[in-house]
This record gives structure tokens, sequence and C-alpha cells, in this order.
DNA sequence: TTGAAAGTTGAACCGACTTTCAAGTTTTAC
DNA sequence: GTAAAACTTGAAAGTCGGTTCAACTTTCAA
């Protein structure tokens, strides 16, 4: 349950995610113990069964600090969206390297993908939310994420590695294939499959697709 | 905006759906009503954002007249979504026929479900919000649509026309592929693709992937 | 025709949760 | 050492919308 803890790094190198920024070490602590614990809330909770009250009672903070470092309930989930948006993009980043090939590079992405959402299960039903709570960070979301998948396919299309002509479409249906495989194999049933397995076989269909023709 | 009117087919069919099936005509016309009125609601407002009292003013209904047909807005909305889950699943079906081939068979769903989603476009709204309000609900609309598919890919692969080892994890990338293309180019950007074309290009990185050499 | 069943009405109840605020404590800066 | 700034506290205000209910109207069946 405290798989959250780890998703609240960088939260203050964003400076106006909604959050007032606190002057002192004192605060900047409590300001951290909030979003660790609005994190856990919210993902067992959702947006609008969690209560401002149950997160200042995890946290250990009194009703009113809230208030000092959010303007609403509201401010501080987009500022949760946003900062695990950045970190599924940027744990997805780490793990390529220049070296690797294209086919590679997407194999690499989508073990890191799932490796993030096994570890942040809440990221789905946070991001999900954000549908319905701040609709601008849940299209922003995947469209960044897709317009960084169309770019590399675009890469592999020119450096001979994919076909012509590979573009938006296949992005979005690539990154289709990853969220729900993490979804179905890395959150709901957990465990249950080995992730190096699973973005193998996805590597497969990405490579020459389910034909029986296709040897 | 009336889009929702075609999706509120047989609701007197559903026996049990929450709602309490009305005995006097009078009575269907008015849960048809709130059963309209209610998806449009949702589908532009969302789950908590919706009210009842402004689903009855839609409806044209007093207030009260609701919870004669609903025993809560829950309720309702459970209703609601059983509802659209089976229309997707009858919609995709109806586009089938015996004598297509695989490849057909996957492309003429997704053509039909691309269409439903864009004559539908609450239904991502309402689905995905089914997340929150009614986990249950939500699970077994994306696991009844996958089990659908991966009948289809074990037949395929039975008759040759797929490759062996095609199992639950293709079933589940695949749906990924179609939920994320309707998401994006049937409700986002409805309008700029061709649907046909849509269809064409996910069906091509199902038959060969996206490979250079796949020729 | 008539009484019972089905359906309608909307004011009022009610609980729950966000947000405010004035009084207090701790930290910082000089 | 001291005053200002930063931070904390929790009771209470304020809001909002789901749900109830008793009186009323319409429909149905015999």
């Amino acid at each position: 349950m405290d798989a959250a803890r780890g998703s609240s790094t960088k939260v203050e190198s964003s400076p106006n995610s909604g959050s007032k920024t606190p002057r002192t070490e004192r605060g900047r602590k409590t300001l951290r113990k909030l979003l660790d614990a609005s994190a856990i809330e919210f993902g067992e909770r959702g947006f609008h069964e969690a209560s401002v009250s149950s997160i200042t009672r995890r946290a250990g903070v009194a009703l009113g600090t809230f208030y000092t470092y959010f303007d609403s309930k509201d401010a501080l989930f987009k500022a949760l969206v946003q900062d695990m948006s950045d970190n599924v993009k940027s744990s997805a980043r780490a793990a390529l390297h220049d070296e690797m090939g294209a086919f590679e590079v997407e194999q690499a992405a989508l073990h890191a993908f799932l490796e993030f959402a096994r570890e942040h299960k809440e990221i789905y039903r946070i991001i999900d939310e954000a549908e319905f709570v701040d609709a601008d960070s849940y299209r922003a979301h995947y469209q960044g994420i897709a317009t960084l998948i169309e770019r590399r396919l675009k890469a592999g299309s020119e450096s001979g590695e994919y076909r012509e002509g590979i573009g938006e479409v296949e992005a979005w249906a690539l990154m289709g294939m990853n969220v729900f495989v993490g979804l179905k194999f890395a959150v709901w049933d957990a465990g249950r499959e080995d992730l190096g397995e699973l973005s193998e076989a996805v590597n497969r269909m990405l490579q020459k697709g389910i034909g029986a023709d296709s040897q």
C-alpha cells in the first residue's frame, strides 16, 4: 500500500502545480506527507469517495493544514495527476538506450511501464478519474504519450526497421495495447504472468502480427 | 446530443436491472424518458456532477417520480452501464457473418465498434466512470469483451489463419488497440479520419505487424 | 361507475463534506 | 532576545444534493 511512496519524487521541482510552496523544512515535510497520503487515499477510494479529512488524518495533520498547501481538493488532485503522468513517462524513458533497435525500444518501454504499473497500481485509478475531475489533464496525459510513441515509430520507419506509413493511428493502437495489457496483467492479475514474457508476446504481435503465414 | 436516444433499446427486456418495471404504458414511457435523459446527463456531466433533479428536469417529470423507478442514483447508473455494455457487444456481433475469414471478422468488429462509438460518444465516459461507481460492472464489461475476442482468436488459430499460441494476452492487446483508436479517432477527433481506413490500418498491424521485412 | 392500483408531485429532511477562520505554536532572521 | 513570518489547529459555517413522504391525479379492471 505504500506503493505510492515512491511516486512523490520531485514535488517541489514543479513550481505552480496548485500547491503553495512551503518556505521551511517543516512545511516541506508536511506537504510531502499530504501528497503521499492523498495518493493512497485517491488510489483506494477514488476522488469523490476520498475526503480531505481522511487525507489529513492519514497524513497526521489537522484538517485546516490542508488549506495551507492547496486551494482545494481539486487542486491537490490535479497536482497529483501531473506528478504521476510525469513519473510514468520518465520511468519509460529511463529504460531506453541509444544502441537499441526499434523493436527493442518498444519492448523495453512496455516492460518498464508494466513494472511501474505493478508497483503503482493506483496510477490507473488516478489517471482514469482525471477524465472526470480534470479532463484536460487526462487528454494531455494520453496525447503526450501518444506523441512520444509516434516519434519513436517515425524514427523506426526512417531507419528502415518499420515499414513506411506508420504514424498516429499506429501510435494510439500501440498505446492501447500497452495500457490494456498493463491493466489486466500488471494490476488486476498482478503476478499471474511474467512481465518479460508479456512484453515479448506483445512485441511479437508488433513484429509479425498474429497471422499464420507470417511464419 | 440525442445520440443517446438509440442506446435505450430493449430496456424492459432486462428484468432486474435495478429499475422497477412499470405496469402501464404511461409508466413505461416515463421510465424511457428517465433513461434517455440520464444517458445524456451522465455523458455530459459524469456521474457525480449529474444530479437526479437535473435528470428529472430533462425528462420533464417531478423529482419524486425518479424514485418510483429506481432505488437510487447508483441503481440507475448501473442499469445504464449494463444497457450500454450489452449494446456495444451486440452491435459488434451484428456486423459479423459466418462466411468471413478470421482477419475479416476482426476488421468488421472494429469497424462496427468505431461506428457505434461515433454515434454514442457518451459510452466512454459512462463505461469508464463505472470503474469508480460500480467497479464490478466495469471489470465485467471489459472481461466480457476480452473473452469474446479470445474465443475468436482461438478459432482463427485452429482454422490455421492465425499462428499458434494466440490467447488471452493477444485478446487484451487487441481490445486495447480498438478502444484507444476509438477514443482518439471516433470520439475526440471524430470525422478527422475515415473509419474504413482506420479499421484497415489496425488490421494491417494485426496481419503483418509494423516491421519492414514483413513486406 | 367505481374503487383500487399505478403513477406523479415537490417541499422538506438529512447527512456529509468542503472550506473558513481566529487563536495558538514554532521557526526564522536580525 | 524578540518580533515577524510560517505554520498548525479543529470547531463551526456553509453548501449541496440524494432521498423521503403524504397528498393528489390518472388509469385500469370488473
